[in-house]
DNA sequence: GTCTATATGGCGATAGAC
DNA sequence: GTCTATCGCCATATAGAC
């Protein structure tokens, strides 16, 4: 592995549990077991630096949101899937969420100059919308509000992991994993079940 | 106004904004129209005054779940009266969210700290749950769940907004404002919706 | 490329005059 | 109580030997 890789190895791990203003480029040095001149000989500045790191962030952040509206023909199908596949991510990068709220809210700037054209193709879901509406398979409802909604639901309890571990399972980290494994399956139901034209006994 | 009261508005402003990391003694002094050392004389240390500051905010975003509780007949009426009572909370110190997250994820051990003994009343929400699904109004579904599903939504918008307005509104800031007036309704008619037992047409 | 040593600046905090 | 001046520290960044 080349030094490069090895800070940037440790720049991740750093400035992901610190953030840019509560990293020291000491500890990265130390966490690279290397010396501090080093990361200014190969990155410049501790921003430049950081950047790197962060923009690595958002672009894992960012689901393949486009792939799957192809493969997919209901509403339905589209909001099973894009669950499933955002939560799969986020259980592999559980601080993914923090680590960028935390910038961004710090540096809104920072979204437009990396995300560049990036978005959610809204249009194309309301299409999907509109269309099972029509065949008498769901009620209507507002595009952009279901999509705030589900992403709220997936992202929110990674974002706020210590006060909902606190607030609601009295700091019971077991409690806690059960609860993020069952998620998928219950956002699925909570929002299909929301949406959908039901006839129940 | 005293002057230990000017001092606390401008370290308000200051830190809400910018956190503590981020935030300068020398700012909230020009803030506050006197001199850095006034400061420490009124509050020893940078410290001190930001948790003074930060406790203020986490006090006011617990919000009065245990009176609403005990006003209510059925957990339709609960959810309504909950969701509306935090988005008028959020409406008016939309920042809330996007401060208290920064710090609490940067230093998980200040929610103990401050919250002391606070949690949200799961175990009667689970009863008001127990009690409509036998008596056929609602569908099974667990408390916490339902509780994390409600307050993500209620509160992510907040907490993200930058990030939802570039993604979702393509920076329109007017669309998001309109968004957040309809968000209360939206909301409530989601959950209602999915929790309900229902037979529509 | 990698190190040691040092420059440079900024910040929290204190001393002490008024 | 409020100010000016300054201390002491620590962090980023650079100079220069190897």
């Amino acid at each position: 592995m080349t030094t490069e890789e090895i800070i940037l190895q440790a720049a991740r791990k750093v400035f992901r549990e610190k953030g840019l203003e509560g990293s020291r480029m000491q500890e990265i040095a130390d966490e690279a077991g290397i010396n501090k001149a080093l990361l200014h000989y190969y990155f410049r500045s501790k921003d430049k630096l950081f950047m790197k790191i962060f923009s690595e962030a958002i672009q894992s952040m960012l689901p393949s949101v486009r792939i799957s509206l192809q493969e997919v023909e209901t509403l339905n199908q589209f909001l099973s899937f894009f669950v499933h596949e955002y939560l799969k991510l986020l259980n592999e990068l559980p601080w993914l969420p923090r680590f960028i709220l935390q910038e961004v809210n710090r540096n809104p700037k920072l979204i437009k100059d990396i995300m560049g054209n990036r978005e959610l193709p809204i249009n194309e879901i309301d299409r999907l919308i509109r269309r099972d509406t029509e065949k008498g398979l769901i009620m209507p409802i507002s595009a952009e509000h279901l999509m705030v909604n589900v992403i709220s639901m997936i992202i929110f309890p990674f974002a706020a992991r210590p006060v909902i571990q606190t607030l609601i399972f009295k700091d019971d980290e077991h409690a806690y994993k059960q609860f993020l494994i069952d998620r998928s399956e219950q956002i699925t139901q909570f929002v299909l079940r929301s949406i959908s034209i039901q006839s129940k006994p």
